[in-house]
DNA sequence: TCCACTACTCGGCGTTACTATGTACCAGTA
DNA sequence: TACTGGTACATAGTAACGCCGAGTAGTGGA
């Protein structure tokens, strides 16, 4: 991915992160681990702990730190109510933005 | 739409804008104007402005002063080549995140 | 004359993802 | 013991983008 994909990120990231915790809690190196599985090579380890401490600060996640057998605690966080309804209204303007773009790609041939 | 969306927006409008232009040539006033009935109500006129001289200044159009009936003069925006390249490549990486956001959104129920 | 609409420009701000670097813990191994 | 590599988290600095607010200017109608 070029150098525009950095930029679309921005706002989508928080938003797959989110979707990715309400599925189940995770910790900050397995998110990044399953990022780069599912084809998002070149995310930034930092990016995501970053990304992770911001959601924490507004309180969409509850955090549980658990040892771990190898390297450091992990902090696991998991979403809560309120995490729950920013990712409703995440999934409410990607829509948006997914139906205008389809509209906008169709005319354009 | 809320704030996520002022994020959500980034990299994305400047697709946006590429895939009306490449429709046919448009002047910064009228692109407004087709982004409020398209529903994008809230988009300040000076991102617009602003979007089109970054896009101009990056060699991705061709511009050309028209008088108006009304008001001062138009610059009218065209694509050329490498702005129709940078669209194709846009529209790659918007199909992309459209996949994997898809697939989120399945497994997440 | 005043207002509304058309049309473009500019400076400063907040948020985000990236880069680069650092800390720390553990297991295997030579 | 010392070294390597994988696990796990944190942070300082940077660039890009969209927003806000304000400003300039031309036209036509009340």
């Amino acid at each position: 991915m070029g150098k525009q994909a950095t930029e679309m990120l921005k706002g989508i990231l928080e938003g797959i992160v989110l979707a990715i915790l309400s599925d189940r809690p995770a910790y900050g190196y397995e998110i990044t681990a399953r990022l780069r599985e599912q084809g998002f090579a070149d995310i930034a380890e930092g990016t995501i702990y970053a990304l992770l401490l911001r959601i924490e600060q507004r309180s969409l996640v509850d955090v549980e730190k658990v040892p771990s057998e190898k390297g450091p605690p992990r902090k696991v966080y998991s979403l809560n109510a309120q995490g729950r309804d920013v990712l409703a209204e995440f999934w409410r303007t990607w829509s948006f933005l997914a139906e205008r773009l389809e509209q906008l790609r169709e005319g354009g041939r």
